[in-house]
RNA sequence: GAGCCCGUAGCUCAGCAUGGAUAGAACGCUUGCCUUCUAAGCAAGAGGUCGUGGGUUCAAAUCCCACCGGGCUCGCCA
């Protein structure tokens, strides 16, 4: 708005040969002025405030100007502070300059590409988002996955790119082969889920789950011929003598590691080895309070799911678990039996069928789903370990087992030719090993990671690729570049990026998938909702509203507390910063007057009727043919410049990988509409001319949080 | 042991990229405002050693260093 008069002013500086150029900016207050600069940056040496004063002089001929001061941060007493050279503009210049200023931005923001940027238009993004195991449902952990990359997408298309939002299955592995063996057992005995099927599958996962781990501690004790029982749970025989194991065990490796301990000056070998022995030790502990988790989750199971435990543990009973896990994950992976095969398939189907439900209720949809069992089908993976095995940062270990070492003398070239400083790597120093394969042949996670993440180059050709995933997994994110890089992939390694969320908790509770102890997205959406019509009724009550009666009112209501619901589940997901870890409080996020979803919500409704009251009763429409001397209100200016602020948002959102920039904007914004609505009465004027001004004043903020909120995958509703 | 993230009002968080006047907001608390465009709202008030200590600077919540507190990561798991 002041561009004009920085330019002069810095002519001016130019003209008295001082080089330093100013920047203006925003006294706090209008009292002091309109705009202002800094002395102490041009000063120099000299003493500012007598600087400052002579600097005054040479501004006496600036056009407009009203006065000029001199201000002191530090007051009378004070040495050392910030000189201002304050302008205050002829009220004038001010209203005229003010009213330039907002007719521009109105211009801007009535445009229909208000809202999008153009900073990365004909540019193609992917983002990966989700992804979790199809195993158990969709809880209120993975939910902040969900919708930040889903709002992280929507911000980039606004942004100009083209987008591909993918969802890989995690089809493959231990976990997933237990609830197949478990699945199939069930389908025999013709045992149908009575509810959700996600729900189901996640109990039968947790059955099995606990199944396997009492098998496996069993396995590994030395005692286990002789004296522990048989079977897929512990007797109290069975858990002192696993506890006299674990505790001898612990005290010899707890007296090696005094002996390193009492050594004075020990060396870095010893170093090393008392670490590692620590780490044992915590492995050791960890392990020998398993005995008693599992032991009580065998219980806890058993009470609350009795018509698949029992069925699924007498089963169970009769097969080598073990060896019919290693079967059929092998089996399943190589695809070489196909009835083993469909079992997996199966499952996972039901699951990701359910997910998509859940998710497409918070406005979450895939463009694809990508399966890890596909990608080992076709061999990519080995492929990727056969060019990588040429490869001198190979090592081999046991059997067919390869991992890759990353050499350090390579680290400088993929830092300059990718970009990535050095400073931002996870690890300073040698980063460690990643392990490719197997000692049986099999690819690791990290090599399908790897073949997985050129497939995506491959097949969309994106500019970049964003996997969205939490923050624990930033190493191995970063571990998966340099094989890409030596491969010749030097654009992928430079173009996939880690976009990193912390961790959600629940505050008073855990979630544990092996316990099938979850807040589900859907638990999560349905108390929201009942909550909503709750808060809702209360506040149509006051209203003098009825309750719907109708089928439509009925239809109408449920689709507003649908918006509503979306609102105060996602806002709390992206309303701060993804690396902040958050706790959410549900009775917090679901009182409707403490969430900021529902309020912008609220805004825009409040705008809307506003209009339609407009029209229906004075037939009037917002126009921006309207007289813009009307508007002398300073509060206009500041709501102006703040829709024009969008853009600089979203592109910022783009670039720091940020949404909680978008939802700071929408909600400043619902503020403004809020005060303004108080501040200044619309309809209730004679005035025809000011009222098509303020008119068109809510109609522009009222699009603005529209935007805003699509942005955001928050429906904008025009009745609340 | 090393690396990364976090520490700002009673609670939950903005602000830090690009240093600049009295550090902002929501909730909670206190006090007003519904016969007037939707009170899920507005206005006002109380509430802060910006984790601690040092450094750079005319100027530090913001940049640098050290430390303290919380979390995470460092597997033939995925």
């Amino acid at each position: 708005m002041y561009q004009e008069y920085e330019t002069k002013i810095n002519e001016i500086l130019v003209k008295n040969e001082i080089q330093t150029s100013i920047t203006l900016l925003q006294p706090p207050s209008l009292e002091l002025g309109d705009f202002c600069f800094v002395v102490n940056r041009v000063s120099g040496k000299n003493d500012p405030i007598e600087f400052g004063n002579k600097l005054k002089d040479f501004f006496v001929d600036l056009s407009g100007i009203h006065s000029i001061t001199l201000f002191n941060t530090a007051g009378e007493s004070g040495k050392k502070g910030v000189i201002y050279l304050n302008f205050t503009l002829d009220e004038n210049m001010k209203i005229s300059l003010m009213q330039n200023q907002i007719q521009s931005n109105f211009k801007n923001v009535n445009k229909k590409s208000y809202g999008t940027s153009q900073l990365n238009t004909g540019k193609t993004a992917v983002v990966e988002h989700t992804s979790a195991n199809p195993i158990s449902p969709i809880h209120v952990g993975n939910l902040r996955n969900s919708i930040q990359g889903d709002t992280y997408a929507r911000i980039l298309k606004s942004t100009g790119y083209k987008i591909h939002r993918l969802y890989y299955v995690n089809d493959v592995g231990l976990q997933i082969s237990l609830v197949a063996i478990g699945y199939e057992i069930t389908k025999n005995l013709n045992i149908k889920p009575v509810i959700k099927v996600d729900l189901h599958f996640g109990q039968i996962y947790a059955i099995m789950n606990c199944f396997y781990s009492i098998d496996q501690i069993k396995r590994k004790s030395k005692n286990k011929q002789n004296s522990l029982s048989k079977g897929y749970q512990f007797t109290e025989s069975d858990i002192s003598i696993l506890q006299d194991e674990y505790k001898a065990e612990i005290q010899i490796i707890q007296s090696k590691i005094d002996t390193i301990t009492v050594i004075d000056k020990a060396s870095n070998n010893q170093k090393k080895e008392l670490r590692d022995l620590k780490r044992d030790l915590t492995k050791l502990e960890d392990e020998s309070k398993n005995i008693e988790k599992y032991d009580r989750i065998f219980y806890n199971l058993k009470g609350r799911f009795p018509k698949l435990f029992h069925p699924l543990l007498e089963e169970v009973s009769k097969l080598d678990l073990d060896k019919r896990q290693k079967t059929y994950l092998y089996s399943f992976e190589k695809n070489t039996d196909k009835y083993i095969s469909s079992i997996f398939r199966e499952l996972v189907s039901w699951n990701l069928g359910a997910f998509e439900w859940t998710l497409g209720r918070y406005n979450i949809e895939f463009d694809q789903f990508d399966y890890e069992s596909d990608l080992t089908w076709s061999g990519k993976a080995d492929e990727v370990i056969d060019q990588l095995a040429k490869s001198p940062n190979i090592v081999a270990k046991e059997g067919k087992a390869l991992r890759y070492s990353y050499p350090s003398e390579a680290m400088a070239e993929f830092s300059k030719k990718t970009g990535r400083n050095k400073n931002s790597f996870p690890i300073k120093g040698q980063i460690p090993d990643l392990q490719l394969r197997r000692a049986d042949g099999t690819a690791l996670y990290p090599a399908k990671d790897i073949a997985y993440s050129i497939q995506k180059f491959e097949e969309f050709k994106p500019d970049v690729i964003y996997n969205v995933i939490s923050t624990e997994q930033t190493l191995p994110q970063f571990q998966l570049l340099l094989p890409l890089f030596e491969l010749g992939k030097v654009k992928y390694a430079k173009n996939l990026f880690h976009y990193s969320y912390d961790r959600v908790d629940l505050k008073g509770r855990t979630m544990s998938g092996r316990m099938a102890q979850y807040i589900t997205a859907d638990d999560y959406y349905n108390e929201t909702f009942i909550r909503a019509r709750i808060a809702k009724r209360d506040s149509d009550e006051k209203r003098g509203k009825s309750i719907p009666v109708t089928d439509e009112e009925w239809e109408e209501e449920n689709l507003v507390l649908h918006a509503i619901t979306l609102a105060s589940t996602r806002f709390p997901l992206i309303e701060s910063s993804p690396k902040r870890r958050i706790e959410l409080d549900l009775d917090r996020e679901l009182d409707f007057n403490r969430n900021s979803g529902p309020f912008i919500q609220y805004a825009h409704a409040r705008a809307n009727s506003i209009l339609i009251k407009a029209e229906k009763e004075f037939n009037i429409k917002p126009s921006i043919k309207i007289d813009f001397n009307q508007i002398t209100d300073i509060d206009v200016l500041e709501i102006s410049d703040h829709l024009m602020l969008f853009e600089e948002k979203l592109n910022l959102a783009a670039d720091t990988q940020d949404p909680s920039q978008i939802a700071t904007w929408c909600f400043q914004l619902a503020q403004y509409l809020m005060k303004y609505y108080e501040k200044y009465p619309v309809l209730k004027l004679d005035e025809v001319n000011i009222v098509k001004a303020r008119l068109f004043v809510i109609a522009m903020i009222k699009k603005g949080i529209n935007v805003g909120l699509t942005t955001l995958g928050i429906p904008a509703v025009d009745r609340l």
